[in-house]
DNA sequence: TATGAATGAGATTTCATTCAT
DNA sequence: TATGAATGAAATCTCATTCAT
């Protein structure tokens, strides 16, 4: 295995900077209304140009959002190797994902619509998409199968998680009050915990379910 | 007040029937890649037609989330009105907006970006789409002041619920296996009682809180 | 020969009304950006009932211009046939022409262009139009002939007459300063006098104008 | 101040063709109903490369216009700073004013209705064409105070003038018998010296011509 | 590598005209 | 006669992509 020149660097580190801004400007104007145009402006670069890296716009669309599943995945997996309880478990996961998703590049998997794929790589997208879904039901199943978690159905509870778990890239900007990490905590408690009032007299009605 | 003629109602029959295709396609394609064309065709009609109803595409998305939300605050309206007890004031708010964004032209609040819109009819759904959080929030907070719900951040925990009750439109096929309203009593208990496993034995964490 | 019913003096009013509506929103706009709904909407009535009257927009324009050149034919001939010097029949031709083209029907052949007319209707408007010049210019031309006028181009100076008397059509409003028959009057003495002063020291006709 | 490169000069003589074409269309079918079409196929160049140097039809429009009137201004300014008789400048002005508003870009601004541009620029236009009529009504004034002129409303002679000498636009064209230069100086002496014919019995200026 | 220029397909929109009532 | 609807052919404009340098 050579080394990687100099030139080979900079070509890499080009091309993450032009799919970071492209990040961007898909999650500012939606994948169809972002235009080369102003993907090109941003980077101060020509048009042109960019067909140099990319060879067309659905393979930015198509990298920003692999990459994006590339880290959840990674992050959820390095999460489930720990030697925690489940619920810990999950509460990681799911700061792990707001974090993800709160970062220009990474949360492009959230912001935009599988639907502007071409056939081809929508499949791939979806597929990877598919793994790290299940990576997450993963989790939720084994912490009902050690009765840290309650029998809920897995699917659909994985559904609903990742769906508040992506909503915050509408309405997210830095430099607000809360934290990607402190949104996350919160998020965790929330889910794990829910919203009604435990009655401290009245045992749960959870264990009748 | 005079009665609203047969030709009349015809028309405005005629409009709800482009709102509720245009939404269709709005949902399955995004704003953006939606052709006026396509509308048409669904609607067997000429395009040019479109705007004799509607001045633009545009005026097409804003009627279709205006419509939406309306729903939506009509909804969380008569809820709140009832006399039951906030957490199942909250339950039943959950499931009633599940059912409404699960509803081809209802749901369209839920499906389409708000970037898509100029300035001006933004600034009415952005308006209104908060004054439909401020009603939810509202049940939330009232809730917590009853001792009904757990003490937790109203804003934030309003906004991961809203975040979780959109998702269903992305996966949801008609036909499937759950009805809309067995996803929402799901989704529901999921917000209200949480993922953890009440522990029989030891009295909740949640009173520690 | 019949009378004509009220019915049909009922018709004949009503064209005269839409070529009269026309004719001013041709004027205002252009023939190329007046739309049909423009016109029905400033008569109060529907744009398809405007094809009950005359079978397109062509012919509206058409019947603006040919009735308007038909007028001004009618001006200049009565005007040729009176007893009168041929420099002061110049004048009254002069102030005639202002006078109808600035009213707001009969003014129609001088503010659209006849390219907008389709190949037949063109050809017969400028063929009226080239009489209507061709007795203008014989109107020169016999006071050339007598030495009533100064022997120049009649062909040019008639051209040169026609284009500054049509062009009150684009600046004149009324309620101005200025009645139309001013206007006339005024351009008629610039027309024969010409702006050169007379040399007061030379006696001239110029000097007892 | 950098040279202007080789690449920058051939942008501006692209620009420079592109609007002596859309010039020629409009004069010869009106703005209106010239279309992008016949402009990019008469410079044998995609219709959407237009776009490129130009950001839409109002402004094709608007430069013509624009730039006509500054050739205009230019010539009259610069007529209005001879050491001449005021008749003479005046005289120089009109054939001035006629050969340019022959050439087919710098007459732009005789052929095209005001009308069709947006308010802003149109206001842009009605400005520099005030300023031009300013300019020659000068001339006019300074005339009639020298008594070179004879004391007529300046103003209304003003636009009977230019009425006049705009309308060569409709009937001119290149290869008649009359070259623009011909026909400006018989413009002029018409309106210097009026048609009326001087008496020969009574000595006057006119006989002198 | 990078750029300015060019292309062409497709999108929205307008509007004269027609049709059924 | 009159109307509201509907049609379809253009027209403007956008934009991803390509090309020559």
């Amino acid at each position: 295995m050579a080394e990687p020149s100099r030139r080979e660097r900079k070509a890499v580190e080009r091309r993450l900077a032009i799919l970071r801004t492209a990040a961007g400007v898909f999650r500012d104007r939606g994948y169809d209304s972002a235009s080369m145009d102003e993907i090109a402006e941003r980077l101060d670069m020509a048009k042109g140009n960019l067909y140099y890296y990319f060879s067309n716009k659905h393979e930015l669309l198509f990298f920003c959002q692999d990459a994006s599943l590339d880290a959840l995945i990674s992050g959820v997996d390095s999460i489930a190797a720990l030697e925690e309880e489940p619920d810990e478990k999950l509460r990681r996961a799911v700061v792990a994902h707001v974090v993800c998703v709160l970062d220009e590049l990474e949360g492009a998997s959230a912001h935009t619509e599988v639907h502007s794929l071409p056939e081809d790589l929508r499949g791939r997208i979806i597929a990877k998409r598919d793994v790290y879904e299940a990576r997450v039901r993963a989790l939720v199943e084994s912490g009902i199968a050690s009765g840290a978690l309650a029998p809920v159905d897995a699917k659909l509870a994985t559904l609903a998680l990742l769906g508040a778990l992506n909503a915050p890239t509408r309405w997210y900007r830095p430099g607000g009050k809360l934290s990607p990490e402190a949104i996350g905590e919160e998020f965790a408690s929330l889910f794990l915990d829910g919203l009604r009032h435990a009655r401290p007299s009245i045992p749960s009605t959870r264990s009748t379910r």
